[in-house]
DNA sequence: CCTGGCTGTGTGATATTGTCACATACAGCG
DNA sequence: CGCTGTATGTGACAATATCACACAGCCAGG
């Protein structure tokens, strides 16, 4: 149950189809839904497991990822604040186990829907329904994309991709190779490898667990 | 307007989620779908299309891959007979575009329904709902094996599971080695090598556009 | 029947990426 | 300080991708 009225303007601003649901499914909504706390570090839904409830997420983000026997990872999508995890969605619905692993990386907040009111609102609201085919849709196709990425572009080009895309402003970014690796689907070494050889070049500069961009152009020039 | 009742009744068992609307809206399903038939080869969406219909497969099969600029390609999943496509019909639904590429592999009977059924029927059949949802699930879930796949297993062992999973039952496989590379989103000297390593080992023949398997048990180790 | 031309296959050379095995460097802490 | 993890660096070698080209089987037109 939400009451708070700051919490519900959060939710209305970062959901805003809840408030295209009818007033009786908006009470209705604010009626179920629990608020819970993931702490980062925290598995949320592990390989072939079910879900009950649909989480919708309003602060922090949640890796999916897949694991290889060897070890490696690769991460398919982040959950962001807004949206929701659509495998557990359409696990929920499908009734298929959850193909992939979904660890906390910042502290989440989040509202958990039950299955019923899911399914429900999906018959009475458009809106509902859109919401959650568009998150879908926007999985997939990051899925995609990944698949893409890993099948034809090379590992320097999406280190740099990488490095551009995660930078602050200033072109700082905090993280050690392993987990860079891990986001990308590849070894640590190699991104040693290519980070060294970059640093080299006078494109970063790399000091224990953090890239600093130096010459954004070039990167760019990697990046094709 | 479909009234052939042979062809009514392969709908209704291709597509059981049909026999489940009500039969207000099976009767509006036969009166608005149309049936097209499309020709091996064809081109069916283009990246970046928007589509309009939600097609139905009855027969043959669509193969919905990515290209890369330097000619690879891979295959993200194939579209069977009493399935859809629903990138198409997250697309529609989503209004984002179509993320990849599609061709008719063989012969392809379909029927298509127009974005507006496709809506109301969300609404109003939760068959209608789930079918699609699953149809979804599926693929998202296949999609992501394809990133297991592409990320983490060498091309020997997948070759391996390829040869297995559709040589016929006398264990033929009518391909040539580009189409295999193509499915796996590899090239073709790769394939090439493998599969002379695999002849050298006794464990498949070779011939023009064949592959013939001959020691089941041994691949099966390869594809681990 | 011969002969191009096309498609499919074979193969070496070289670059990129993945794996294994270690070495070294840095940070925090008693 | 020195200890203990975590993070990074690197050589050697295996697997894969790319490029360049050779050659083999098939077939249509002469």
């Amino acid at each position: 149950m939400i009451s708070d009225s700051r919490l519900r303007s959060k939710i209305l601003r970062l959901f805003p189809v809840v408030g295209q649901l009818s007033q009786l499914h908006q009470d209705e909504f604010f009626g179920v839904v629990a608020r819970t706390d993931l702490e980062r570090g925290s598995s949320v839904c592990g390989e072939g497991q079910q879900c009950t409830h649909l989480p919708l997420v309003l602060s922090g983000n949640v890796r999916v990822f897949k694991l290889s026997e060897s070890g490696r990872e690769i991460t398919l999508y982040r959950i962001e604040p807004g949206q929701s995890c659509v495998l557990t969605a359409s696990c929920m619905i499908g009734g298929s186990p959850f193909p992939a692993n979904a660890v906390i990386e910042e502290d989440v907040a989040a509202l958990l829907v039950p299955l019923a009111q899911v399914q429900r609102w999906l018959q009475d609201s458009p809106a509902w329904r859109d919401f959650l085919f568009s998150l879908v849709a926007e999985r997939l196709a990051e899925v995609i994309s990944v698949v893409e990425e890993v099948a034809f572009r090379r590992v320097d080009a999406r280190i740099a991709d990488y490095i551009l895309s995660k930078a602050d402003a200033s072109g700082r970014l905090e993280r050690t190779h392993q987990t860079i690796a891990f986001d990308l689907g590849t070894s640590r070494e190699v991104v040693t490898r290519i980070l060294k050889d970059l640093e080299y070049r006078g494109i970063v500069r790399l000091a224990r667990g953090e890239v600093r961009l130096r010459d954004r152009s070039a990167l760019e020039l990697i990046s094709k």
